[in-house]
DNA sequence: CGTATTTGACCAGCGC
DNA sequence: GCGCTGGTCAAATACG
């Protein structure tokens, strides 16, 4: 496979939003993967976080499935799927080796139910939502 | 006891 | 075809 970056080329587009604690720069990038003959299409979804916590509480349970240590990177990408069942949602979640601190989380799929966690502490929401708000734009638009 | 995580095995695609 | 690399499976384990 080819690497993150060369996939998914990080325009530091320094259109932050005007948050709180934690900055989230989208990079949008819906990438039809083709593979031979054509197979249905699928959008994936990158975005990076700087942040000190790598798994960001979405509102969804996600269940962890692999974990693999790729190359030039010394931090290993673990893998992540919905919970949910028949919701096939997948999610990966990578550090970047040079500054600790930086998270690429990639979606890839939509979620066909609703989100059922609440309790969470609200700033953890509010940030969830728009995530997923920006999230339902880019792929729906 | 039911559900989530860990972790090595397994598999598929690609380059040589 | 072989080996490397990335993605997934599944059995064992942890944990409430």
């Amino acid at each position: 496979m080819e690497k993150l970056q060369d996939l998914f080329p990080i325009s530091s587009s320094s259109s932050a939003s005007p948050s709180d604690v934690k900055k989230e720069d989208f990079l949008k990038t819906q990438r039809t993967l083709n593979l031979k003959g054509g197979k249905e299409k699928q959008h994936k979804y990158v975005f990076q976080t700087r942040s000190h916590i790598d798994i960001l509480d979405d509102g969804y349970r996600w269940r962890k499935y692999g974990e693999k240590s790729v190359k030039n990177n010394k931090f290993p990408r673990s893998y992540y799927r919905c919970s949910h069942r028949g919701c096939n949602v997948k999610k990966q979640i990578q550090r970047h080796s040079k500054d600790e601190e930086m998270v690429v989380t990639s979606y890839e799929g939509i979620h066909n139910h609703h989100v059922e966690k609440s309790g969470e502490s609200f700033e953890q929401i509010l940030k969830s939502f728009r995530i997923c708000t920006q999230l339902h734009n880019i792929m729906f638009q």
